[in-house]
DNA sequence: TGGCTTGATCTGTGATCACATTTCGCGAAT
DNA sequence: ATTCGCGAAATGTGATCACAGATCAAGCCA
């Protein structure tokens, strides 16, 4: 029964997007169960959009099949973080120096203001408030590379460091306020695309460093 | 119909790995629309199993999905061509870099029989043949670096590029003798890792510099 | 003759069903 | 009290169907 009103962009399509969305800020714990029919319940859907939707996920990295085809949220090996964590330092400092040459004033003070809303989300102790403004800074200013391949790896990156990443934020409950943000802003606003590769890089390092010490 | 004998990884399973070899090795050239009944009959099968298949393949970038969920094989603009070269030039030298201390001799001489091979493919114009012994040396080499995320990844661009590469080297009928792959072999057998990071990087970008130009 | 409409066909989408396998809990035997 | 075995419930898989939108080609009108 296909519908296709003008904002219906397919029921898997938005069955994909809110799960998407709920595995990369850290929703689901990591090693969570997940099964066609109980998404397909919770949806009001039938299982053929949830086996489409877990299909996807799968291959992207998000969901983990295990050998009977039951699906779960990942559990990382330490291995694997570091695999990841290395992945991120690789393409995104060179995102971010794409971006450079492109980022006018305008869009160094949207990230300023975004800077802030990641302070006040650690003040209220919100995980899922913190890592949203956290991707949403760094995809802002990545937007800004006009490099959609690059940029589409990289998501698909956070998306399977997406529960380990709660698991993480949810347990370390000291207020980090965002220093690495502060220097990527600087090298922005000095034009200093070296500065900019390492804050970038300290930044990406800096948070995934406690995941394989404290796990 | 589930029947599970030893030798049966699902239905979907066997279809989505000759899919995806046939993408990967260029098979199919760009812009090929598939259509989900076409691929069932094609490999005697409902359309449910294909259309798992083509979801995963669609979220690896392996096939586009038009607005009308239309699927064909991708057919890359020259930016994005050059973005995934980008992205192989980040990535390959470092999963070289990380084989390198564990790339033994009877490694290094897998890889110069697999470079005859590919010269062999180069002799009789077989540009499938040679893509799909291109790709075999570089797995065969990262393979040592124990990064099973960062190799799946690059599957992933090398999967987009398939098309692509099919249709530059069915075009390119020079001879091209693997001659970066000499130099990355000198590298390994040398143990120096910054001039094996140089022949793996001048390889990818040397075979990618021909398909932005000649486009 | 050329552009446009209209109808048939094609294609993707979602629901539902049958079935084999896996999983889990309950109860019995040691 | 622990372990083993059995049966019921749950789960993934694949096939099939109805339906709506897209596509394409023939035919009609200007």
């Amino acid at each position: 029964m296909t519908v296709n009103r003008p904002s219906d962009p397919a029921a898997h399509e938005r069955l994909y997007r809110s799960l998407r969305s709920r595995i990369m800020l850290g929703e689901l714990p990591p090693g969570k169960a997940l099964t066609l029919r109980g998404i397909a319940r919770e949806y009001h859907l039938s299982m053929t959009p949830a086996r489409e939707t877990v299909r996807r996920l799968v291959a992207e990295g998000a969901l983990t099949l295990s050998a009977s085809g039951r699906v779960t949220t990942p559990a990382l090996s330490d291995d694997r973080i570091e695999e990841l964590a290395a992945l991120r330092a690789l393409i995104e400092p060179e995102l971010a120096a794409r971006a450079l040459p492109r980022a006018h004033f305008a869009l160094i003070d949207r990230l300023a203001q975004m800077n802030a809303r990641i302070a006040d989300a650690v003040e209220n102790h919100d995980a899922v408030g913190y890592i949203r403004c956290n991707l949403e800074f760094h995809r802002m200013l990545y937007l800004r590379a006009q490099a959609p391949a690059m940029l589409a790896m990289l998501e698909t990156i956070w998306l399977q460091l997406g529960p380990t990443m709660r698991a993480l934020y949810g347990r370390v409950k000291r207020n980090e306020p965002p220093r690495h943000h502060r220097m990527i802003l600087a090298a922005l606003r000095a034009g200093d695309e070296p500065a900019l590769r390492l804050a970038v890089r300290a930044d990406v390092t800096h948070g995934l460093r406690h995941l394989t010490a404290t796990d």
